[in-house]
RNA sequence: GACCCCAUCGUCUAGCCUGGUCAGGACACUAGCUUUUCAAGCUAGUAACGCGGGUUCAAAUCCCGCUGGGGUCGCCA
């Protein structure tokens, strides 16, 4: 049976990279029908921390990345020990201190990576490896190897950033009379300047995503598109559907570069693919973050103001942009807005509308139209004449969705205020 | 520097294995439609096989070299 593992080191939060080999082992063992091992290696204990453990078990959960089996190295230093001893006397390792040194023999070694094919290494350049440092716990190569061979894992699937560790662990694997596994390079993900990706060139924490307001189907969809294809020219695809065509040997050689743009227009597309309820909810924490919604509110209104601006999102945060205005009692004007809609006192037209709009009933998108509509025509004005000053008057903004539906998610307390405020003000000036 | 990996539009990719479709799709970009603005949506368009040698009737596809990019050279993982 197919068994592979990620294993990440809690020294940091999951990385978008670390994320991606996750789940190309999880979109493997899936697909197989075989098991996922989540493996903690923790075996620096200086830089591991336990709040990074839990950081990167909530993101792989967020991301829908269950596992079958989970291990801390930590837990297992005994095993790392009595392996190290086997070595010594068995004369493939010596001691240097307290440390122990696996004897490096000169050979050729042969990987036959399934992305890959064909790579080969002469050990000759390579050194002894330190098997067990001096303060007693493993090296990475030592406890990876042990525990791959021991958790019985068919298949290391990693970063491309290993393959030349893979040489030296194989060595490894022979002086314990392991079976070596087969192996698996990932392509690595660059930033959009083709460097490593990094923070400089943007977010790289799973949780920077989920903060930002991404979706984890969305984020899970983009990251599997990076290297590899369902086919049929199918981007957007589920997880599961995904899984159905997922294979391994299909994987690209080359490193991608990792693009927001995309991920921003897939998770805009996952947004208006949603339930407007569903979206809502999504959206509850961010509002409270903000203070934009406390204790009670009318949820059906919430929903309304939601479905309004569904089709222009990116992001679960660009909510708080765009809808700002529907939430907050003082209002702030762009001021670009400002200078080109209500340089041109409106005093006039606004009292009127507001006049008007105070009288509508029952106060919705057609009926406040006609309003509108009405005074345009009577003042002997073109529809556009009004409508932009109005927006930003009401929204602060010189953009937005329609202006008749904006106003009726508005309501009517605040739209009939800030009307009298922008005239008021304007009469002032 | 040594060793290793890689190379299709600006970006993600299909095609490569098993040579023979105007090299297909998506993001971005441009234009048009729609429209009260901006998005969204729809339609159209610009845009790629890094270079040089082979092999072959025929090369994006197979081989070699070059160039370019990346990775690794820790008692970090």
């Amino acid at each position: 049976m197919v068994k592979v593992r990620f294993a990440p080191s809690p020294t940091g939060y999951l990385h978008i990279g670390g994320a991606r080999t996750a789940l190309f082992n999880w979109m493997y063992a899936a697909a197989q029908g075989g098991k996922f091992v989540l493996r903690i290696e923790d075996t620096d204990r200086i830089r591991s921390k336990s709040e990074y453990v839990d950081e990167i078990l909530e993101s792989m959960k967020w991301l829908g990345l269950t596992w079958d089996e989970i291990y801390y190295q930590s837990d297992r230093f005994d095993l790392y020990r009595k392996y190290a001893q086997n070595l010594l006397d068995a004369g493939k390792a010596y001691k240097e201190g307290d440390a122990v040194i696996l004897k490096m023999p000169q050979q050729e070694v042969v990987i036959y990576d399934l992305i890959r094919g064909k790579i080969t290494f002469d050990t000759a350049t390579i050194k002894d490896q330190v098997l067990m440092k001096s303060d007693g716990s493993p090296t990475y190569s030592f406890a990876c190897v042990l525990d791959d061979a021991l958790m019985d894992i068919t298949c290391v699937v990693r970063g491309e950033d290993h393959i030349s560790n893979t040489p030296k662990q194989m060595i490894i694997y022979e002086a314990l009379g392991f079976k070596i596994p087969k192996f698996a390079h990932l392509p690595l993900i660059m930033g959009e300047d083709g460097s490593r990706l990094s923070k400089r060139t943007g977010a790289v924490a799973v949780t920077d995503y989920q903060q930002e307001g991404f979706l984890p189907e969305a984020l899970v969809n983009y990251l599997m598109l990076l290297g590899w294809s369902p086919g049929n020219n199918q981007e957007i695809i589920k997880l599961a559907a995904a899984v159905k065509k997922f294979s391994i040997k299909k994987v690209n050689k080359a490193a991608a570069v990792f693009s927001m743009e995309k991920l921003k227009w897939l998770n805009g597309q996952y947004i208006k693919s949603m339930e407007t309820d569903a979206l809502t909810e999504l959206l509850m924490p961010f509002l409270k973050e903000k203070g934009y919604i406390k204790g009670d509110f009318d949820g059906q209104k919430l929903k309304n103001i939601v479905h309004l601006f569904q089709g222009r999102l990116s992001t679960l945060k660009d909510f708080l942009e765009w809808a700002d205005f529907v939430f907050v009692d003082h209002l702030t004007i762009d001021e670009d807005a400002q200078q080109k809609h209500l340089a041109q006192d409106r005093s006039k037209e606004f009292t009127l509308l507001h006049e008007r709009f105070s009288l509508v009933y029952p106060f919705n998108a057609s009926t406040l139209e006609k309003a509108f509509r009405d005074v345009v025509s009577e003042l002997g004005l073109k529809a556009s004449d009004l409508v932009h000053p109005v927006r930003v008057a009401l929204t602060g903004r010189a953009v937005g969705p329609g202006l008749f539906e904006t106003i009726d998610v508005l309501g009517k307390e605040k739209t009939i205020k800030r009307l009298s405020e922008a005239f008021m003000k304007q009469e002032a000036e």
